[in-house]
DNA sequence: GTTGCAATAAGTTTCGAAACTTTTATAATA
DNA sequence: TATTATAAAAGTTTCGAAACTTATTGCAAC
């Protein structure tokens, strides 16, 4: 019944100054351990590296993560806020429940935000709004254009370049809580792409198909067409998901 | 007219150990004293208690409150999430910012929202339903029908009643995200109502008009009529409030 | 005056221990 | 065997102090 966590329990040291001196590349992520533990932790829920309703004890995020109870407390509590985990007072913290119904008005939400993003950004965006949606696009056909077993082996490359073609989509949106929203639904949502991805694979070539048509439309400037595709898009995706669904 | 939200009141918990016992009615919150700072965070921030951009310093919130640094951090990074409090790295937490500009934005997604939830609310509310609705209008109605000194006076209990009343009105719809981001908006617009409330008075009857309309509209199930008169309402409001930010 | 640069103060971030709660295991009783 | 009481374990919540970062002050040198 009980596993590894007392065994390794006395090993505890911290080092958190041994990474200081190093010169060799300092980024500003050294002033915020806790920002990214945020981003670290929503990812791997995403993943499902812990599945829907797992109980998320500090004995083993502490050890996974090498931080302490404050810090992961912090993490969480932003995640409740997010809707990824659910929290009962005195009981702790748990990775928040799937269901057909919870997908089905994630799905409507991210499809009225992301069109209505869309709009507005083809409506206001510049040359390098243009680029940057032609350049995300390329890098995320580079894997989609791979065999599927290399797919598969990069899937989180694709996941990361997905993410970003779609931000570049709607990047020059100027409706700021529209991003927001949007983005809240989109994490939503890619937890449940990923829980198909476990299950099988999809046509692949299709989706980069869909996803060429929509950056074509797109830098065309053709926001009825792009609009259709990418809602078209959007809701195939989760009705393939609907059905991995029992 | 029954508080259905948490629906098992069989918690039954015992003061923790160093509260001012002068409290005669023991809620069930004392387990969490955390979870009620978060309320009282925001309520603090949405009644100018801490006006927008105010640094927010632990020493001062420790002392207002009562509480330790980390409970404290971990109620300010849900306010993040919910876009009352900016973190800058290192520079700690400040109020967020207000702008007509945002209020526009807000504005648009709360009547968005709130027309949509109220749709569906109306085609499934059942009795109690009904009966909260024309209780909760009643007691809002007693203090807009005060005089203007009087309303001033308890305009704690106001917002707290508008807020139920409109709660009440889309509390049947079962799109649980729809109502999740109506409610965030719904606390964003009640930031801004409290800033028009500090500068001056508006006609104060038609409001209460207004207020009985929708629930007359609403009860009659007229649905189109409703969110007719709703947005109106909305919108008004909110203009008003653009006056005001100069 | 003002620019640069320590030294100091103020404030933030992180951590783990202590207090408290829930759950599990053990014992006692009928 | 089943039930309840009691003790131990596991886990959560809270707090304050230590480590670290940013802002301020003081003081030369120009």
């Amino acid at each position: 019944m009980h596993r590894d966590i007392r065994g390794s329990g006395s090993l505890n040291i911290h080092l958190k100054k041994s990474l200081k001196n190093s010169e060799t590349r300092d980024d500003d992520a050294s002033l915020s351990s806790g920002q990214d533990l945020l981003a670290r932790l929503r990812a791997d829920i995403v993943k499902h590296t812990f599945a829907p309703e797992t109980k998320l004890k500090f004995s083993d995020l502490t050890e996974r993560y090498g931080l302490g109870i404050g810090t992961l407390r912090e993490a969480l509590s932003q995640l409740v806020s997010e809707g990824f985990v659910t929290l009962e007072a005195g009981k702790g913290f748990r990775v928040a429940p799937v269901s057909r119904h919870d997908l089905a008005e994630v799905t409507e939400h991210y499809v009225s935000f992301e069109k209505r993003a869309l709009t507005r950004s083809i409506a206001a965006g510049d040359d390098e709004w243009e680029t940057r949606i032609v350049a995300s696009f390329h890098s995320l056909s580079i894997i989609e254009d791979l065999s599927w077993a290399e797919r598969m082996r990069r899937h989180g490359d694709w996941v990361d370049r997905h993410r970003q073609f779609h931000e570049a989509l709607v990047a020059a949106c100027d409706d700021r809580w529209l991003l927001r929203l949007r983005s809240l639904m989109f994490y939503q949502l890619e937890r449940y792409r990923f829980l198909s991805k476990m299950n099988r694979e999809k046509s692949p070539t299709r989706k980069g198909t869909e996803h060429r048509a929509i950056m074509e439309a797109t830098v065309a400037r053709d926001a009825q067409k792009a609009t259709a595709l990418l809602e078209r898009h959007i809701r195939e995706t989760s009705e393939s998901i609907l059905g991995t669904l029992a």
